[in-house]
DNA sequence: TCTGGGGTCCTAGGACCC
DNA sequence: TCTGGGGTCCTAGGACCC
């Protein structure tokens, strides 16, 4: 049996702690650059805010209705979820965290009453973190999804499944009945696995509930769709087909995209943004101990303003040597980056992609060593990250050639960082990539 | 449907080989 | 010159998730 543990409305509950005052009112977490709305309290959801919803068509309703909108602090969220996290570990003897506010327990071997304990863990997880949950159990991954799903809309729109599955839902515990009305009473495109497209697609062959793809035949399923909605099919029939997964694999790619707060034409400015992608994704790849065998760079205009000329390309370099420097995927990235631009467009959006990634083996190291002075380099990358994790992110970071100093023309919303300080783009220290061997 | 940022997996189709 | 069959590898794109 397996537990998926989930925080409700995780950005704006994080808030909530924080900022009592916001209880009971509409609010909304705000995306990078106050794009759009990416979390919403319920009552936010009542007002018939859409995920994803465009801040500037929401923005009426601050005065209309109240609503409350906020600039995501991802750093809080991450500290908050990594308290929320622990305590969820503790309903089994496994836990795959699965996102930022959601996690599966495996509760094989658990002896007792299950409801009883998953309710003991959510109290503990609101009054210790202020969290509010829902806990779902089922038999498999997507059962368990399921069962949360039940839970939390059970809580929220009274009526539309019975009340005692209210927050905590136990679909190993229904009767065959039970279980099959409550798959009769969810709609098909709730089903995990199951999106928009292939929604439509099925609701077309007269499949409406989660009842009807759980009599689906796994055959038709995979003939139908592909392998992927077979093992769904099968999962809603309490076969597991999605493993659990204790630890983390490593990533098989690594990319740090942005958006820009205001578009931007000019090729230097284009640089700056490109070589601080490159950066990040450089550190999030030491991070993970591995080193990558291919860089990908982007850059695009913004498929919102139709009447702009339109442009998006993007290019790669694999890499004689897998690298984890940030001096070396920095000038990949510029390098192609050169290739792909061309002058006459706003562009709204650049990124940058680590692709190949491999462990970073002590052969890669000894590679190393026929570069420049590359114990110096080892530790100055080092030292970096060190220097970043202490002070905040962006403290210490590679210049682009020629650009240190200069105003950022392409401007990011300041990050608050955990510790409760601000910090200023202005006399950062900034090493050239020019200095650098 | 909608102006975010990250990921994963699967499939189809082309290149190339025997 | 045409006709046959099968296999692998790679890439782009689609669909999904949070």
């Amino acid at each position: 049996m397996l537990a998926l543990v989930d925080g409700n409305n995780f950005y704006c509950s994080c808030e909530r702690v924080f900022q009592p005052r916001l209880k009971n009112r509409p609010v909304v977490v705000l995306s990078n650059n106050d794009g759009c709305a990416i979390a919403r309290s319920d009552e936010a959801k009542a007002l018939g805010i859409k995920m994803g919803a465009p801040w500037f068509k929401i923005r009426h309703l601050e005065e209309e209705a109240g609503l409350v909108a906020l600039s995501a602090n991802f750093a809080l969220y991450g500290d908050m979820s990594d308290r929320m996290m622990t305590l969820a570990a503790g309903l089994g003897h496994m836990q795959e965290v699965y996102s930022i506010d959601e996690s599966f327990i495996d509760l094989s071997g658990i002896p007792g009453d299950l409801v009883r304990r998953a309710r003991t863990i959510r109290r503990r997880i609101h009054q210790w973190i202020g969290i509010p949950t829902c806990i779902g159990i089922g038999p498999t991954k997507t059962l368990a999804k399921l069962a949360n799903a039940i839970a939390k809309s059970a809580e929220r729109k009274p009526g539309s499944y019975p009340a005692h599955h209210a927050q905590i839902c136990h679909l190993g515990a229904c009767s065959p009945q039970e279980l099959q009305a409550l798959l009769q009473a969810t709609e098909v495109g709730d089903v995990w696995g199951v999106g928009r497209k292939i929604g439509a697609q099925l609701r077309a062959q007269g499949v409406h509930t989660a009842l009807d793809l759980q009599r689906m035949s796994p055959a038709a399923a995979k003939a139908g769709w592909s392998v992927v909605l077979e093992k769904t099919v099968r999962e809603l029939n309490g076969v597991p087909c999605i493993e659990f997964e204790d630890e983390p694999p490593a990533k098989q790619q690594i990319a740090c995209t942005r958006s820009f707060g205001q578009p931007i034409t000019e090729l230097h400015d284009l640089q700056e943004a490109i070589t601080e992608f490159a950066c990040r994704a450089a550190e999030k790849l030491r991070k993970q101990r591995s080193h990558t065998g291919q860089i990908m760079a982007f850059i695009r205009t913004s498929p919102f303003r139709e009447k702009d000329p339109q442009y998006s390309r993007s290019a790669s370099i694999p890499l004689p040597t897998p690298t984890s420097d940030s001096a070396h995927i920095t000038q990949a990235a510029n390098a192609i980056l050169k290739h792909i631009y061309r002058p006459g467009f706003k562009y709204a959006k650049a990124g940058v992609m680590l692709m190949d990634l491999q462990p970073a083996t002590r052969q890669q190291l000894t590679l190393d060593l026929d570069n420049d002075m590359p114990e110096n380099r080892t530790r100055l990358m080092q030292a970096m990250d060190e220097v970043n994790q202490r002070f905040g992110r962006g403290t210490l970071h590679l210049a682009s050639a020629g650009t240190a100093g200069r105003h950022r023309a392409w401007s990011m919303k300041q990050e608050r960082l955990s510790s409760g300080f601000t910090t200023d783009w202005g006399g950062l220290l900034c090493v050239n990539n020019d200095l650098l061997p």
